[in-house]
RNA sequence: GCGCCCGUAGCUCAGCUGGAUCAGAGCGGCCGACUUCUAAUCGGCGGGUCGGAGGUUCGAGUCCUCCCGGGCGCGCCA
């Protein structure tokens, strides 16, 4: 490891590129001067990437291609004038650069080159991978969200694994990153789900009482009732309808709060915040609200009704309704009134997580806010694409949380596994029409691409076990220069980049792609090359790869909230 | 009709911030490998005009336009 400027830790990896980048410019300099190449601006950023085909070298530079346009030239003949003035003694390790395809400069470096990195893991402990790129700037990000009037479900565990993973990677690198659910726990959903739960409480007396059109005729609220019933008797029927709904919608609310809080747990998500839209409006924040936006002549009184004016601004494609004729508000207006208090609360930057069934009201949301003076350019929303159920290889109905058709959460993880479950949603990227095979899911037991991972590093703890009796230490003592050794570390080499990726561009999905790649190069290296019984040099310094290996794949699978099993 | 998302191998999906050395993985199919650190593994074979057509560029799966196909929205429901 090479220490540069005070206390910041180069990579190998880095440190490699920089002197490529650094030959490259002196080349360039060198070219100029010799009048190879037109006095050109040197481009801001010059890549020096790893090329996917090995035999394209270690390391590949596109400068040339980028000075092509500028001086006049083609790509290769560009080339071709920097490698003449390129000197490679300035590249540790450089055995040879050459001109490749339409321009590339491809460096090829000593096997082994990234042997170093090993040590950097082991070194750096747990902390390899994390970095303080967020500066601490906080985060708020909210998801699940789920109405308080029935259990969560499929759709739901999609949402809830996609925000915990990734509250976890903006963690990872130094951001100050909030989890917050909020509850929709008033307006005429509440009603009715009071008045719902009114009807099971009958029943139970064996009263001929039915759920009313539009409430929640599920059968959980059989059980909330006899809950009730158990821990309050029967004494609400007796009281005023206002009082008697108002009662039993707070008790289902708790009730089933308190269920969709006990199965996120379980699938190891937890919040940092829950809060209430009683308590957005205790205060009066949505009459605020809309008082403003009032005053700021963004509203029109139409047909007994307050609209939002958010048709003329071009970014939606109908006016929205504020105030219903009834005098009540509409979702919509608490909505603003909770996204400006999150505003207020200071954080640098929000997210919303949403499922596709809502993208139509983001741009009422994020227009009011804009009129209020928020600054909705900190204000990410991103969707979450339905998700398809597939049984027996045919459509089984789609999935909407409106929709009947819907498998709970809890049975469902039931039948997959907590660990599947999140790995299995966390594979693809949260934009895909996602296909859920109903049977596979079920079934999945060694089909599960997270048991190829977990295997790797069970794999790996065995060797530890082992190698551990038989007195091996995990040292630097050998250069890895065997080609499944190299291609380890470089897996180990790009992790802190790959975090990096993960979390600023919102996808944690990478980091299933990442733990793919990684462990089968274990694999395959565990295949080709044997830690115990070689030469004692060999031994260690093998050793201590499975220990760097083993580390990544613990601290990425960390970030993505599945566990790294010991033995399988 | 309008808005958002998607269209890549038989199936399910990757392909990072405005392109290059990007046509991939897994599953399924076929053939091989357990007396040595876990075979939940490894090696090999076959498989795609990247929905279509234009455009920008030295270069497009990736960017722009249009078209086709699918999903979801477009409530004084949330």
């Amino acid at each position: 490891m090479i220490r540069a400027r005070g206390t910041r830790v180069v990579s190998v990896l880095e440190a490699r590129r920089a002197a490529v980048r650094e030959a490259l410019h002196a080349a360039l300099a060198a070219a100029v001067s010799a009048g190879d190449l037109p006095t050109v601006e040197v481009p801001a950023q010059v890549a020096v990437g790893e090329p996917r085909d090995r035999s394209h070298g270690d390391l590949s530079a596109n400068l040339a291609m980028l000075l092509a346009g500028p001086s006049g030239r083609k790509g290769r003949d560009v080339a071709a004038i920097l490698l003449r003035h390129l000197e490679t003694g300035r590249i540790p390790g450089c055995a040879r650069a050459e001109v490749a395809g339409p321009g590339f400069l491809n460096f090829f470096l000593e096997p082994g080159w990234l042997s170093p990195v090993v040590q950097e893991v082991l070194a750096a402990g747990d902390a390899y991978g994390r970095s303080d790129c967020g500066g601490s700037r906080r985060i708020l990000v909210e998801f699940v969200s789920a109405n308080p009037t029935g259990p969560l479900n499929v759709v739901n565990c999609r949402a809830a694994a996609f925000g915990d993973a990734l509250i976890r990677c903006l963690r990872a690198i130094g951001y100050v990153a909030e989890a917050e659910y909020y509850v929709n726990d008033a307006g005429g959903q509440v009603r009715k789900l009071g008045l719902s739960l009114e009807a099971r409480l009958r029943q139970l007396r064996g009263e001929a009482a039915q759920v009313p059109e539009g409430g929640y005729p599920g059968a959980y609220l059989e059980d909330v009732a006899r809950a009730y019933a158990d821990a309050h008797g029967d004494a609400v029927l007796r009281e005023p309808e206002d009082v008697r709904v108002a009662t039993l919608a707070e008790y289902a609310v708790e009730h089933l709060l308190a269920e969709q809080r006990a199965v996120l747990e379980r699938f190891r998500v937890s919040f940092d915040h829950f809060v209430r839209e009683t308590a957005i409006r205790e205060h009066g924040a949505p009459e605020r609200v809309v008082e403003r936006l009032v005053q700021l002549g963004r509203t029109q009184e139409r047909d007994g009704a307050l609209w939002l004016c958010t048709k003329a601004s071009n970014e939606d494609n109908d006016d929205r309704v504020l105030r219903k004729r009834d005098g009540s508000f509409t979702y919509r207006v608490p909505d603003i009134a909770y996204h400006a208090e999150k505003f207020d609360r200071g954080y640098d930057r929000l997210i919303d997580i949403y499922g596709q069934d809502h993208h139509g009201e983001v741009p009422a949301v994020r227009l009011a806010l804009q009129w209020l003076g928020y600054p909705v350019e900190r204000l990410e929303v991103l969707l979450t694409q339905m998700v398809r159920l597939v049984r027996d290889g045919r459509d089984a109905g789609r999935v909407s949380k409106r929709g009947g058709n819907f498998i709970a959460m809890r049975d469902f993880l039931d039948d997959v596994g907590v660990d599947p479950a999140r790995y299995f949603f966390l594979m693809r990227t949260i934009d895909t029409h996602m296909d859920f095979d109903i049977d596979l899911a079920r079934s999945q037991t060694q089909d599960n691409p997270v048991y190829y991972v977990q295997y790797a590093h069970a794999r790996i703890c065995s060797i530890l076990r082992q190698a551990g009796a038989a007195g091996i230490p995990g040292v630097p003592a050998a250069v890895l220069d065997h080609p499944a050794e190299a291609l380890l570390c470089h897996c180990l080499a790009t992790y802190p980049a790959e975090v990096r990726a993960a979390a600023e561009g919102r996808a944690p999905h990478r980091l299933t792609a990442y733990l793919r790649t990684t462990a089968e190069r274990f694999h395959t290296f565990y295949v080709q090359c044997r830690v115990i019984g070689e030469e004692p040099a060999r031994a260690a310094a093998r050793l201590a790869l499975c220990q760097a290996t083993r580390q990544v794949l613990a601290s990425a699978l960390g970030l993505l909230g599945v566990s790294a099993p010991e033995r399988m």
